[in-house]
DNA sequence: TTAGTTACTCATAAAATTATTAGTTATTGA
DNA sequence: TCAATAACTAATAATTTTATGAGTAACTAA
């Protein structure tokens, strides 16, 4: 652990960009900014229940080498780390939002649409308007 | 290996549909299929770079599972396995496409959006229409 | 009789991902 | 002095994914 990839050798732009979702992490990360914005690293972890420190830092890493989020560090003390989607990231919802509604179109059991951050209450359905 | 996962735990419609994405070869193959159409097993195996017979089953079986590909027996003699793109698998295309043309708006080095079957002279562009 | 074909399966090994447990730094407040 | 806080890192272990190398059935053609 504690090198990850990136620059693997993705044969294609496909494979590049679903990188970005990949893993049990990713997609809860994205989901929880989605819905809260600027979160901080102990609200996340918060959130995401059961994610260790090791893999949480190793995900958001990830995540910010793929320009899906953006650390910004404020020198208080302790330390303040906000964490919030890019355009980039922000951009990636309606393709999410997409890959739900054709997972439901053909699974309707689960009728609602929901994110991806975990969390049984989680409501949002990744509108982007 | 052997057993694969499917009715995982995903706690949502939107893991639930990227599982059908991911690992090492699912695009590939679902680039494959949109490229040439109908292909029998060999013949996929032969398309995909390196792949072992024991993954390329596994990995028809999970897609199967997932309903992205239909596989059809001809009792011929030796056996003739047909494997296609179902309806739901088509519709995955655009938004395969949609991940494409996201990774490559900030990624503009990689200027031509290449499908993900692997192959270096492959020009599909997942056009659906 | 033997080799060839197709579409697989099986056991096992290697590699990659994710989890566990425990630090660390710099500072404040009690 | 001691505990507490935020945002991590490090070493290692467990789990999951992917690869390796071989074998199978049911024929056919040589």
């Amino acid at each position: 652990m504690y090198e990850h990839k990136m620059e693997n050798d993705f044969r294609s732009p496909l494979e590049k960009g679903l990188a970005a979702f990949d893993g049990k992490w990713k997609t809860r990360i994205i989901c929880c900014l989605s819905n809260n914005g600027s979160l901080r690293y102990t609200a996340l972890k918060k959130e995401l229940d059961g994610i260790t420190d090791a893999v949480l830092a190793l995900t958001l890493k990830e995540l910010t080498d793929y320009s899906i989020i953006s650390r910004t560090q404020f020198n208080e003390i302790p330390v303040r780390v906000e964490y919030d989607l890019t355009k980039k990231g922000i951009e990636a919802l309606p393709i999410l939002k997409d890959i739900c509604q054709w997972t439901q179109k053909y699974n309707p059991k689960s009728e609602q649409v929901r994110c991806g951050c975990g969390r049984p209450d989680c409501k949002f359905d990744l509108k982007t308007n």
